[in-house]
DNA sequence: AATAATTTTTAGTCTTGACTAAATATTGTT
DNA sequence: AACAATATTTAGTCAAGACTAAAAATTATT
């Protein structure tokens, strides 16, 4: 009894999982991605990992050379910004059509990640305005898996009296994000920062017309387009 | 008091799959659902059938005695329902808003339907401005699992000179429903029969001003709400 | 360079959900 | 009632994808 027999190429939402995860972490090691980098994302056991990596390799989504990391190749990339592209746009859509805050759309698209359709993508991206980032400030690769990338800094980069308008996070767990709500810090808005303190990396910043003292903890943690 | 109640009970595509199987034969039926039948509904094998049967029995899903045939249980009935509800309200979203065609919309909908977030259902619901029925003209359930039944007649139970509107179809494969469009009968044209041909059983009717011919397979597919 | 610590792989097991083939129960027909 | 046909269940396999424990390779430290 086979579901989806229908597309060209197929592959399971573990296996789809998988090459996110190493997509994700090849953009920041720049290296092979190793074994344990992927566990540890995936929250598995690193057993686990080698015997996926090795069907991926069979795949030819990735090149694998035993204790020497994973790459993916130029089709395991593609296919891995293809996901993640509906990964955001899934989250554009429900947080702007379906009243969910950014907090709360990533275990959603998580799911709909994997749901299978050219046309429901396409359609997708055209019903939502074909928008270029999500509700977390990431890129949105385009449908043959490129990433405009845009030059943005960590907050914690900024010099005194350098202002910037906040751009992304990187740590977008819900804890997080509703922490920037309460403190009123959201996508677009300007930051300036007024005073670093060198003792414990601390900022003191002005948004929405009022000074806020940030940790070092959240200026690592949000991007700004320096103007 | 135990968490029944409480706890949202999550269970696999495949359990999914199975229980609205048999909740769309049990609907039909009316008599304990066989192995057999399902098998059939599913495409798979009988073997296979009476594997899963026992597991949902044990999770109190449905009602199995061996050789007996099941019966879903009032927490089976629900959790079936609610699949169902997902479908069709997935469907209504691919049609009303990224201009899928009706034919096009159910293998997406069979995996849109497997989707977990209650709030991501409940705000497309009120997205789609609280449809009743999908693009087939099937009836979407409450989020109680109600399901709100219209009368509705087959257009092979008409009268000569009696006339309905078109509100649903039984067969919804997209051969059916493409030969539908190429004849020009949509959910809501009136169709009015001019005649009954007893020796095949064919009917002439009157949609769109014109007169068509019909065979004795599309009118006994065809739902119309009499008038 | 040798040893210790860490990382990665292998071997073996488990669960889910499928399958085939064989056994058993039910139903239909003479 | 007996037999044949059909339906259903059981037993045994298999593949995917996880796990643990142990072996092997790599890297770090003395
Ligand atoms: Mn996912
Ligand atoms: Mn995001
Ligand atoms: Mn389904
Ligand atoms: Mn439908």
């Amino acid at each position: 009894m086979y579901l989806c027999g229908i597309i060209k190429e197929m592959f399971s939402q573990s296996e789809e999982n998988y090459l996110k995860a190493i997509y994700h972490l090849e953009i920041v090691s720049s290296k092979g991605v190793t074994t344990n980098a992927i566990a540890k994302k995936l929250e598995t056991k690193a057993s686990s990992v080698t015997d996926m990596v090795q069907k991926l390799s069979e795949k030819e989504l990735i090149i694998y050379k035993k204790y020497q990391g994973v790459t993916l190749t130029v089709f395991g990339k593609k296919t891995a910004a293809n996901i993640v592209r509906k990964h955001r746009l899934w989250e554009v859509f429900l947080v702007e059509k379906l009243n969910f805050s950014w907090d709360e759309v990533h275990d959603v698209a998580e799911q709909l990640e994997h749901i299978k359709s050219q046309k429901l993508i396409q359609e997708l991206d055209s019903f939502l305005g074909f928008p270029t980032h999500d509700p977390h400030g990431d890129p949105i690769p385009d449908d043959k898996g490129n990433l405009k990338t845009i030059e943005k800094s960590l907050l914690s980069t900024l010099a005194k009296n350098e202002s910037g308008i906040c751009v992304g996070v990187i740590d977008s767990s819900s804890e997080f994000l509703q922490f920037l709500d309460k403190k009123g810090i959201t996508l677009g808005k300007q930051i300036t920062v007024l005073e670093k303190e060198d003792f414990d990396d601390s900022v003191s910043i002005l948004i929405n017309d009022k000074k806020l003292s940030i940790s070092q903890k959240i200026a690592t943690n949000l991007f700004v387009k320096k103007r």
